[in-house]
DNA sequence: GCGAGATAGTTGCGCTATGCAACAGTATCT
DNA sequence: AGATACTGTTGCATAGCGCAACTATCTCGC
């Protein structure tokens, strides 16, 4: 019985919450950190979509920008492998934020197999935009959260380490 | 500027984990609850794999496998429910259940256009060998937190009534 | 009873996101 | 110079999903 297919994807954030049906007998489900990750990262994503609604990105290209605003010239496999994607994913994501007018690409003097990627004017514009909402709703959540909130920030990048 | 598409894909857990690159500026990344999140759901969600690896089923998967065995009888609907699918989602994981032998498909007794999901014996049998590796793999997680485990699990199911 | 309307599941279509293998151009090392 | 490694690109295949349209069935009010 060999695997179908690698992993390849988290179970996506469907458009509804993933809420607890009443009435349902979710067994081990509601004794696993795992389960209780997916719905709490679920109920975030959707949040994130919610803030930035008119903006047009989905968190993953939100990365990016970010990325590539705060490390000018970075190359593209830098990239892939900061957002944990292969290559050509790199890529095709690229090309996306290029096709918006966010990103450029530009000739790498050093080494001319690569590219330096900047933010475009609009690219800044954009992003502080979207820094600024995506702020607020996390500071929202945090502040919702009390004390809580930094050590579960903490908690979860030990648990990151853990499981890896 | 209209939204490319509504969400419908958590930025995909890549292959590699998604780990901080040394020397990377990652900006409001590393500030954010929401990247943290993601983070480690996506180490936890590789584990999974790693914890389950020749038993060829995707978290999705299993969770829908402990759902039937729990609730035996339960329809097509609700399961899509539970998971957040759209009906024809939990179509298409119920197909690929009993295609593998592990669900079943019986008429409702009391209403002729619903199913009864059931696990087969070998579903059972399935679902018994998953439960104990995933279970397994989730203590030790938690044991490696130590009593922060309890409260951060307490925190994430927090988390998520907040954004919901 | 019977027709309107709701509900369960199904089908077909289209889309996004992704990996992977193969390729070309460029750099590096011997 | 030649072998080897690295960067980005292209084309192809696949998973997982939503949605609209459709069928079968049930429910409710008259």
């Amino acid at each position: 019985m060999s695997r179908t297919k690698p992993p390849n994807a988290v179970p996506e954030p469907p458009e509804a919450p993933l809420l607890p049906v009443p009435g349902l007998d979710y067994g081990v489900l509601d004794d696993l950190l795992g389960y209780a990750l997916r719905r709490a990262q679920n109920a975030l994503y959707l949040d994130f979509y919610r803030a930035t609604a008119e903006l047009d990105v989905s968190p993953q290209r939100f990365a990016a920008l970010v990325l590539v605003g705060r490390n000018p010239g970075m190359r593209q496999g830098l990239l892939a492998q900061a957002m944990g994607l292969h290559r050509s994913g790199a890529l095709r994501l690229t090309d996306w934020l290029t096709g918006r007018g966010w990103v450029e690409r530009r000739d790498d003097a050093e080494d001319a197999r690569r590219w330096g990627l900047f933010l475009t004017t609009a690219g800044k514009r954009q992003l502080a935009a979207l820094e600024r909402r995506v702020r607020a709703h996390d500071e929202r959540l945090m502040s919702e959260l009390g004390e809580r909130a930094a050590r579960l920030k903490a908690d979860l990048e030990r648990l990151a380490e853990i499981a890896s």
